[in-house]
DNA sequence: GTCTATATATAGATAGAC
DNA sequence: GTCTATCTATATATAGAC
């Protein structure tokens, strides 16, 4: 349980389907960061979406980071079971698209957390050595599904080249955002699409298209 | 000129050799935005560093966007130099390399600008079309070269494939900094060769190292 | 658990004396 | 051109009543 948060009776991570006020001030404060990022949303706004005072947010989340570090610790659950999920069939052509595909997906229902560059540890500075962690544990487990891809004859590249790839594509993946929002104040699916296509460019190279059996 | 400050008799961007009061500001201001990020310094920081007060500060810059769009105009100038310089012999081995070493040198000394995501057009909304623009001229003058490599037998790529790597360049050379950000709390030499790597490594299977005559 | 009301902190901008 | 002094805005945190 997180330190300076009220503590629940029930369990959850409490972010689809709101069931009590804390779990509909998690909902709602992921709404309007992802809409307009961590840092230009107030917790007086959080608490009017949420419709309640903000005395009563205060209550719940008696700091701005703790409701940060609640997001954050529902994204960490969920990006470990996407990252994990190894292919049924590694040599098939649409495994590796439909594993892209499940952490642009993820991405996109957090994009709070990539959308502006290094805003959440500067908000929440307790956070920076679990993201640091996360990373390593998630990049290790989609290492694991690329080498599959690789023994299965799907991938061809050297086990060096294949670490820098993957620093690339997470790279590619987490700041593609950053990148085209510079340029206008909201993201679409235009957006995530381009970024999707972006991503699958770095693998174009090595991918195998024959079947090799 | 720019509207918001002081005008000045000489000319000249100030930022090397600061040469008078507002020199001395810009000068100061991009070795703190540097060090620490545009969020994180304050016009009384930079009014101390500077040895000077804050109202004279304001004299000089009346808003803070005033001192970023300053710093921005002088990179803007030294981009579109960096990038528009056609390799003597595109064909050269180590010509693209140079070329590239000559964006992260540029990158650096502005790190500040890049370090961030998206902080430097929240500060200073007025520079989203200049950073768009900017980039769209930039991308086209690094087009440029990439295809005198090509037509050089340096680099095998379709045109259409040509236009993502770019991109995928652009973004791994802009974001490399948050991402290592996201661990620790300032950059390296180390950083600065691990993001270089990087981005070369994005070129590699394009690269024909052996010359075609 | 929720509210009202108030306090604190910080940054940035302003007015005017010298 | 530089200073002192003040002001405003915003955001976040606290105390205590209900």
């Amino acid at each position: 349980m997180l330190t300076g948060e009220s503590r629940r009776g029930r369990g959850g991570d409490g972010l689809e389907r709101p069931t009590g006020t804390r779990e509909k001030i998690l909902a709602q404060s992921l709404a309007l960061f992802n809409a307009r990022g961590l840092g230009r949303v107030t917790t007086a706004e959080i608490a009017a979406a949420s419709g309640i005072r903000e005395g009563n947010l205060q209550y719940h989340f008696p700091r701005k980071s703790g409701l940060v570090e609640a997001l954050f610790s529902a994204f960490e659950v969920e990006a470990e079971t996407v990252a994990g999920r190894m292919p049924a069939d590694p040599a098939a052509p649409e495994a590796l698209l439909a594993y892209q595909r499940g952490w642009f997906d993820l991405i996109w229902r957090y994009r709070c957390i990539y959308r502006d560059g290094i805003a959440m540890v500067e908000i929440a500075p307790a956070l920076r050595p679990r993201v640091h962690a996360l990373r390593a544990r998630t990049q290790a487990l989609a290492r694991g599904v690329f080498e599959a891809a690789v023994r299965a004859g799907r991938l061809r590249i050297a086990p060096d080249a294949l670490g820098r790839l993957i620093d690339n594509a997470w790279i590619v993946s987490s700041h593609w955002m950053s990148h085209r929002l510079q340029g206008s104040t909201e993201l679409t699916q235009a957006d995530l699409d381009w970024g999707f296509a972006q991503v699958s460019d770095l693998f174009a190279p090595y991918l195998v298209m024959d079947n090799p059996d």
